[in-house]
RNA sequence: GGGCCUUUAGCUCAGCUUGGUUAGAGCGCUUCCCUGAUAAGGAAGAGGUCAGUGGUUCAAGUCCACUAAGGCCCA
């Protein structure tokens, strides 16, 4: 009686992966996995936090496939990988979700309603859709740890925030500044990006031309007119600066219109604006135009030190004039490159968006309605060289639709560009995968690094931990206990959020002012950058200090591509800017994930794939190979029900047969686990060499966090298994052969534990159900396991290439065998083979051949003699090439018009030939510089490809006919025996009927046909045929 | 406007690092074959301007430049 279970065929993989995940928690398996390796090396990986305030697509399934695998490999190999979850909590997504909620129309609203109030309600909103990121979580297998998460806004977390932000206030790097960003003047408030971008409407705006009269330099000389482009009239008011690009040439131009000649400096690219009739005065460069003075357009603010030409990079000839007027209160680019001027920033508008009331034309009007009354003040004074309407598409306020204006505002800046150097060195010695990105898009951004505009006016999010007072001194406070003592009382269990910390003011030590908190809090994009140490409460919380240092940095991190500016960049600097060391080793950077079509998943397009009737449908394996192994993992891929059901079909159903195959076999012939055969036969040996160099491919692959790679090799690997070796091993395994079913079993369990880090959920089901019933002294689970060795003494690259042109023969001889319609139960006395390496191929691997093409003898080509053998010859492009270069096309027509039998039988006898190709000129070629192809002159059934051949004899003799209907009796048989679901082992009895040709054959092949079909007793009913089947063979077939 | 990525069969994608003369695989379709595990396997066929243009080279899907379309990030 034996032991071993048998598995059946088919399998329902989501039922099973239910069984696995509760198995997995009642065993506690994901903590064993962790305390199993305690005292090894650790491995650190961080987890990127989600924000739960929406609910989990399948794109988040994505990045925690690829979170997931790694941390499984390298617990495999040995190493402690401690994976704690994380909750990212604040943010300005979170609060305009519950203004949605609540029906608010801005910040009025919330500061009504009670910031109190307003972030409870945050805080509820972030933990709404938790339980449906877990349930997802936990359903695709990505073991991280929940029960410690840490969560971006607690109390230790934000105290943490601070300290950091603390150190790099005390190194001067955080500032406060102005900043130009989009800004409501209705409202009163700045928008975000995010909000920027949903309010764009195209409008009609008065462009105007302007002169702007030179009164320094070459052009005041010449008597010209800068001459300035702007869609923003207004702006002109504050005007402080004009900006022409140094590399660009600029003409002045003389024109005469309405009986005026007048002189006017453009861009030479641009000058086509000025009309047909113009003449060039001079040129010069935009560089040499710097520093050259004008008269402002308007004298209603002063400006002083302002008005002449400035450089920027950024000015175009795409349209305008190549001259761009400067107003750097109101754009970011004109802030920056009048800032480098030390240019001042003069604001002539109040925060609600109308002109100061004491300025003269247009005190008190609202901006967007100065445009006019300025228009004809310029066209008074003849200043105005053209005006047009002008179609653009211009933000406005996505919640009133008020015209934005760019506008410049306090703002905090973590001065990111004074650490540039340091940066440029971390990003240099991080492993990026794709590697394109660290040069690329990532280091791009570093290079172009610009400071960080960290502070926002809003609610929800970690308070700038500073305070001031009237006479702008301040202090930045790195702890809760730190303020209590500034504040003189125990504050420690205060909430750290708004309006709880707004309240609490202390003297100043300088001045005895009153110190108030700076009402900003920080872009929530900090909180996430800062969890290598805040997700421990470092420095503060007891035990921090070991934990972090234990953990920093990171040995890998994987998020998709749009990271590179969010969390990749935030982690990097954070860790520079306080530890001088960037916190992540390794990055991997995934690309999207799009509808079949290729179309983003959205909601208004119908076409999201919800996760987990995803995973239920194909089971989390399906998808989880999907996303590892099927296209490249760095650009962004279609998902689709067929795709993956794809990959259950050809992958883990193959796998699983195969399993199921081994498992029936070993239980009929009872198979004992003795090990690997010492002497194993030429098969075991090929199949064997090929798991071990697989063993040795796929550690790589996952060391270099290639799973593409891993997978096509575990792909190949499992189709080698299961179409060739047990294939041709299908006798043996019938026999019971105990060596053929060793090497068979070892194969799989090794296969298993190469495919756990991927799928971890089959591979459980058959370590548990095949492996542990086979071996119970084996580890509790295949993940407790440790990874494979490659053995090298066992991979034999001579057999391996000697198998993989038999299985090219094969193929060839199957198509001659279509060609010639003679099937292939039909036996052949022999067939004709060429190809290099036949001579050397081993007697076992060339039976393989005669079997699968049903041909008693294969012989080599050369013996059917030459007259039967017509030899063609090419030109071997490669070694030509290499050897003589551009002399390659004479040298193939030359080799061309040889003849091809004698040119190869020279070769073969001498091994060398010289071909003359020109006058005077010769090469030496051996065989390797040809591709020879031999093919029987007539008779015979051929098929070739790049030089090899296989040629079947088709002449039948009566002995083959009779021996092509016995295989069909055969056949006949074991169909009926499935068809009567009869047990493998099953003997029978056969009760048959025929025609006298089939009958004979039968009843002379009788004793081979029994063992065959496993048939004890064969009964003639002479009077039953089947007219239906082609043999008319009448069958019954009953148990013995 | 800037940077990066992608573009190869009806569909999904390899191949490009290292250039070599018939450009592959899977899915789907047609016709066959094989089957004592398989939801499988195999053969043949239809299906390709390798996005376009130009260049380098004896030779370009592959290297270089430019262009176009789509995507991502940033303005």
């Amino acid at each position: 009686m034996s032991t071993i279970k048998s598995l059946a065929p088919q399998i329902d993989l989501p039922a099973v992966e239910q069984q696995i995940l509760s198995f997995w928690e009642t065993q506690e398996i994901f903590k064993k996995t962790v305390s199993a390796r305690d005292g090894q090396l650790s491995w650190t990986f961080y987890e990127g936090p989600p924000t739960a305030n929406g609910k989990p697509g399948t794109h988040h399934i994505e990045a925690r496939v690829f979170k997931d695998l790694f941390p499984r490999y390298q617990t495999m190999k040995g190493h402690k990988v401690v994976r704690k979850a994380g909750w990212d909590c604040h943010g300005l997504p979170v609060e305009i979700a519950v203004e949605k909620q609540l029906g608010f129309n801005g910040k009025g609203d919330i500061e009504k309603y009670g910031i109190a109030k307003f972030n409870d309600e945050c805080r509820v909103s972030v933990q709404e859709h938790v339980g449906e990121f877990t349930a997802m979580t936990r359903r695709m297998g990505f073991w991280v740890d929940f029960d410690e998460a840490y969560w971006t806004m607690s109390s230790e977390y934000v105290e943490s925030v601070w300290w950091s932000l603390q150190q790099i206030w005390k190194k001067g790097l955080l500032v406060q500044d102005y900043r130009v960003a989009p800004y409501c003047p209705r409202c009163g408030t700045g928008l975000s990006d995010h909000e920027l971008s949903q309010g764009y409407e195209t409008i009609k705006d008065q462009s105007v031309y302007v002169r702007f009269p030179a009164t320094s330099g070459e052009l005041a000389e010449l008597g010209a007119s800068l001459l300035v482009w702007t869609t923003t009239p207004w702006t002109l008011v504050s005007n402080t600066a004009i900006a022409v690009n140094p590399k660009i040439e600029y003409q002045v131009i003389e024109i005469t219109n309405e009986e005026k000649t007048e002189r006017l400096v453009v861009a030479t690219n641009l000058a086509g604006i000025l009309g047909e009739e113009r003449k060039v005065i001079a040129t010069f460069t935009g560089a040499q135009l710097e520093h050259t003075k004008y008269s402002p357009p308007l004298d209603l603010v002063e400006i002083s030190d302002a008005h002449y030409i400035v450089l920027a990079d950024y000015v175009t000839v795409e349209d305008g004039t190549g001259l761009v007027h400067q107003s750097p209160a109101f754009g970011a680019d004109d802030f920056a490159v009048c800032r480098k001027y030390g240019l001042p920033v003069v604001n002539p508008i109040a925060p609600d968006g109308h002109f100061l009331p004491e300025l003269k034309l247009i005190g008190g009007t609202f901006f967007k309605e100065a445009d006019k009354p300025i228009i004809k003040d310029l066209k008074s004074r003849g200043l105005l060289f053209k005006q047009q309407q002008y179609e653009h598409s211009y933000p406005h306020c996505w919640r009133c639709h008020t015209a934005l204006m760019y506008y410049a505002q306090p703002s905090w800046y973590i001065r990111t560009t004074e650490i540039k150097e340091a940066l440029l060195r971390e990003n240099a010695n991080t492993d990026w995968h794709p590697e394109t990105i660290k040069t690329g898009r990532y280091g791009d951004w570093l290079n172009n690094n610009i400071d960080w505009a960290v502070s926002r006016n809003r609610y929800w999010g970690t308070p700038l931990p500073i305070w001031r007072c009237e006479n702008k001194h301040e202090i930045c406070v790195g702890s809760l206990a730190e303020l209590g003592t500034l504040a003189g009382k125990d504050i420690s269990n205060t909430d750290p959020h708004r309006p709880f910390v707004d309240d609490i003011t202390f003297k100043c030590e300088q001045c005895s002012e009153l110190m108030y908190r700076t009402p900003e809090v920080i872009d929530c994009w900090y909180d996430s950058g800062a969890m290598p140490f805040a997700q421990w409460g470092y420095p503060h919380k007891e035990g921090s200090v070991e934990k972090f240092e234990a953990s920093y940095p990171a040995d890998f991190i994987c998020e998709a591509i749009d990271q590179t500016r969010g969390w990749f960049y935030t982690l990097m600097t954070i860790g520079t800017l306080v530890f001088d060391k960037s916190s992540y080793e390794t990055v991997l950077c995934l690309g999207h994930i799009l509808d079949k079509d290729g179309r983003k998943m959205s909601k208004h397009l119908g076409n999201v794939l919800e996760p987990m009737p995803l995973m239920d449908q194909h089971g989390a394996d399906a998808v989880r190979w999907y996303m590892l192994a099927a296209g490249s993992p760095w650009s962004s891929r279609r998902v689709g029900h067929d795709a993956i059901s794809d990959v259950v079909r050809k992958t883990l159903l193959t796998y699983w047969n195969t399993i199921s195959f081994f498992t029936l076999y070993a239980k009929a012939s009872d198979f004992k686990l003795t090990g690997l055969a010492e002497e194993p036969s030429t098969m075991d040996r090929w199949i064997l060499s090929e798991l071990n160099a697989l063993v040795a491919k796929v550690d790589i692959a996952y060391a270099n966090y290639d799973s593409q790679e891993a997978g096509s090799a575990i792909g190949q690997f499992i189709d080698d298994l299961s179409n060739w070796y047990v294939r041709r091993s299908r006798r043996k395994f019938w026999d019971g052969d105990s060596a053929a079913l060793n090497t068979l079993y070892h194969c799989l369990k090794e296969l298993t534990l190469l495919m756990a880090p991927m799928v971890p959920f089959i591979t459980e089901h058959v370590w548990q159900e095949m492996i542990r019933n086979l071996e119970p002294s084996e580890f509790e689970s295949v993940h407790l396991a440790s990874f494979p060795v490659s053995k090298a003494s066992a991979i034999d690259e001579k057999l391996s290439k000697s198998v993989r042109l038999s299985r090219r023969l094969v193929e060839l001889g199957r198509s001659a065998r279509a060609e010639s319609k003679v099937k292939i139960r039909q036996p052949l006395a022999r067939a004709l083979v060429a190809a290099n390496g036949w001579n050397e191929m081993d007697s076992e691997i060339r039976s393989h051949i005669s079997d699968e093409l049903n041909v008693h003898n294969l012989d080599e080509i050369a013996s059917a003699g030459a007259d039967l053998v017509s030899i063609s010859v090419k030109a071997n492009f490669r070694t030509i090439g290499a050897k003589f270069g551009g002399d390659v096309q004479e040298i193939a027509k030359a080799i061309n018009l040889q003849d091809h039998g004698v040119l190869v039988a020279n070769i073969r006898a001498t091994g060398s030939a010289k071909i003359e190709f020109a006058l005077g000129k010769s090469a030496d070629i051996d065989l390797e510089d040809l591709v020879i192809t031999e093919t029987p002159k007539i008779g015979w059934s051929v098929a070739s490809h790049n030089g090899e051949s296989v040629a079947l004899d088709l002449t039948l003799t009566p002995d083959l006919i009779e021996a092509g209907l016995v295989r069909e009796v055969i056949r006949a048989i074991q169909e009926e025996r499935k068809q009567s679901g009869f047990d493998i082992s099953d003997r029978i009895v056969v009760r048959w009927g025929a025609n006298a040709e089939v009958s004979k054959a039968i009843i002379k092949h009788v004793a081979e046909i029994g063992e065959e079909t496993l048939a004890t007793k064969f009964e003639n009913i002479s009077e039953k045929i089947n007219e239906e089947n082609e043999l008319g063979l009448w069958l019954e077939l009953t148990k013995s």
